[in-house]
DNA sequence: GGGGCAATCCGCCAAAAGGAGGAGGCGCCC
DNA sequence: GGGCGCCTCCTCCTTTTGGCGGATTGCCCC
């Protein structure tokens, strides 16, 4: 038989680590060979013990394991890193697929599923729990349905609209004839725009406005 | 306990349907009420048995599982359909889930998983084949895999620097500046530019660039 | 009923962009 | 060698932006 799998736990309460620890000891196969109780600390275990996989929650003090992750992988860029945390959100879910992570569990899985995805990680596979596929699949669905709270916010429905035809790359004369406003109150949500969105220029705002999918409203 | 789960077969392969039906029907709590042998068999059967859930297999005669797929969601909105097939391609992948199917699972997994997988996916769980899972994080990191041929092409190695630069919302000057040249230069490039495109604004080149992909080279 | 805010307009000014023309140098290919 | 495309730069001109200033109206909320 093979050397065991090296394991690497990262988190931060005490008595999950000794749980997963004393679960996964168990098996022949694993080997918890050490833990941290926050980002910083798991990403310099890491780097000293070269583990051949990390078990990484994502709410932790110091530093969160979105960062902790994304400092593995520079160091280790192959590196199997499963997330194990109890955030639903899809957009955590994504950020962690998107740096690298190599699955993304849920607390709530079963201890035969934990296993048979450290097995798999290992292994080169991607795993999901269950319950996040579809918040993958739907990510895919719609890839910029971006509902993040942004500076546009700070913009009044006005300006929002005004933006929305700045982007399609007409004058502030066309946009006052759509719009069916004077030259010069556009120029004022104009600027009202730059300064909100800390830019200084129309093109800045266009390009804005396409990255956050309010070119076509 | 409650009525079984009315399961409707779609699968070009006689004999593949036959085993998966004796392997299906096997459990007490599944119930295969219909086959169909290519996609617009599969379709007409999906309409009138108002099966629970639906193996579709993708590659078929007459009429494949993507279209069927689309055929029979618009009939059924709510419908759970799992592809079950031998495609690993991400693009079929991406298709089928992007167009709504419940999973894809590929024909190598065990009966467990597939049993699993059409309960989860009657329950409203999104399930994919092990294999597949990486391939959508995969689409996930780059959502447009830029299969582009336009007209960027007719664009000049200078114009598409320039274009580049554009794009980051700078003054002609400033672009000048970067590229160490005359203003007057980077205004002759900026007018080829926007002759080529067939537009007539900076704005406009600019969310050319972003949506091209051009903006960060 | 006053304060805050969005929305609408004005004017003025400097800077930038758009549009037209011409012109020289350079490398490549027939 | 001649033609062609690309890159470079120029002038002259009009239009558009960006960046001030200030003003009025209407609405909501406390």
């Amino acid at each position: 038989m093979t050397t065991p799998l090296r394991i690497l736990l990262v988190d931060d309460h005490t008595l999950f680590r000794s749980g997963l620890k004393a679960l996964l000891q168990r098996q022949a196969d694993l080997e918890v060979i050490g833990e941290a109780a926050d980002g910083l600390e798991g990403v310099k275990q890491a780097t000293q013990l070269q583990p051949d996989i990390v078990l990484l929650d994502l709410d932790m003090p110091v530093m969160n394991g979105r960062d902790a992750l994304a400092q593995m992988l520079v160091g280790q860029p192959g590196l199997a890193v499963l997330m194990l945390t109890v955030s639903e959100d899809g957009e955590d879910l994504a950020e962690c697929m998107k740096t690298g992570a190599r699955g993304y569990l849920l607390k709530n899985i079963n201890a035969d599923f934990l296993l048979d995805s450290i097995r798999r990680a290992v292994d080169g596979d991607s795993v999901l729990s269950p319950e996040m596929t579809a918040k993958l699949v739907a990510r895919l669905r719609a890839p910029v349905a971006a509902p993040r709270h942004s500076e546009l916010d700070s913009l009044t429905p006005r300006e929002r609209e005004t933006l929305s035809h700045l982007a399609r790359g007409i004058s502030n004369k066309e946009i006052a004839r759509a719009l069916d406003l004077a030259e010069s109150t556009v120029k004022v949500h104009v600027q009202n725009i730059l300064r909100k969105l800390g830019i200084s220029s129309r093109v800045q705002a266009a390009v804005y406005a396409v990255e956050h999918g309010l070119d076509k409203p």
